[in-house]
DNA sequence: ACTAGTGTTATAGTTGAATAGTACACTATG
DNA sequence: CATAGTGTACTATTCAACTATAACACTAGT
């Protein structure tokens, strides 16, 4: 019942989107499993200190994606089609590619240089991040 | 004069954002070269159909990262400290690759997950995109 | 029935982005 | 000095996100 979440909300993107988001990769990574009950609008706005319409507006979202089912009166409920999970994360691993590699084309990188650069940011990323010519 | 410059906007992301970022790679692609005279907030707002006090807080912003720089009564240009560009261009690459790998980590990827989806973003998109197993 | 815990709906108010319109200040040019 | 083209500043308005609060509907358990 004590989960202790807590998101980092970005003040440029609406809450209900960042929420949306946060539960999805719950589901997505196993830490919700198909089938399991999330919180409540209520619960939810209180740990999370936000209003219960922007929760009720953020789980009516989760629904029409057919992430979650409501059963009225009882809850919520993750959606028990892990096909519709799977097809959910490559949706999330798809944008974020396609923001990324877009991005940095807009940049003037190349292809080489995207792929250069990935590389080193897990090697850079296991000592530290500081500028490099 | 007639650029015939169209942005698409993203209702999730401010439109000053959205004008900034779109300035930024302007310049760090060279396609606005330091010491040039960039358009002014009428005639911008024109060409982007946007209310110029909009414009006007995009330049601002963009003045404030000292990536452009103001002559009362005569006009903005882009900064002659070719350093500070390749220090934004730096900026918006770091942003972008720290979103993209957070992202992918918490959709549960892992280091070699990741550079094998990039790698075949390269291969697919010269194909197509569609889903695969 | 009653109660507690759900989802659902509705009204009103606050905040910030964006718009609309106007006016003022500075600079170059004629 | 007059004009045109700059940046700058201000007020008012619209709109969506968000908040605050309340009420209603459904379900389970007692």
């Amino acid at each position: 019942m004590c989960h202790e979440v807590s998101i980092e909300f970005d003040n440029n993107l609406p809450i209900y989107l960042q929420i949306m988001n946060y539960i999805k990769k719950q589901i997505i990574t196993g830490k919700l499993q198909p089938g399991d009950k999330i919180p409540s609008v209520r619960e939810l706005a209180v740990e999370l200190q936000i209003n219960p319409n922007t929760i009720q507006r953020t789980f009516q979202e989760l629904e029409r994606e057919e992430i979650v089912e409501t059963r009225r009166g009882l809850g919520r409920y993750v959606t028990s089609e892990e096909s519709k999970i799977m097809s959910i994360k490559k949706e999330m691993a798809g944008d974020l590619i396609q923001h990324f590699i877009q991005g940095m084309q807009e940049l003037g990188f190349k292809e080489k240089d995207i792929l250069t650069i990935v590389s080193d940011a897990f090697e850079t990323d296991k000592s530290n991040l500081k500028e490099e010519g």
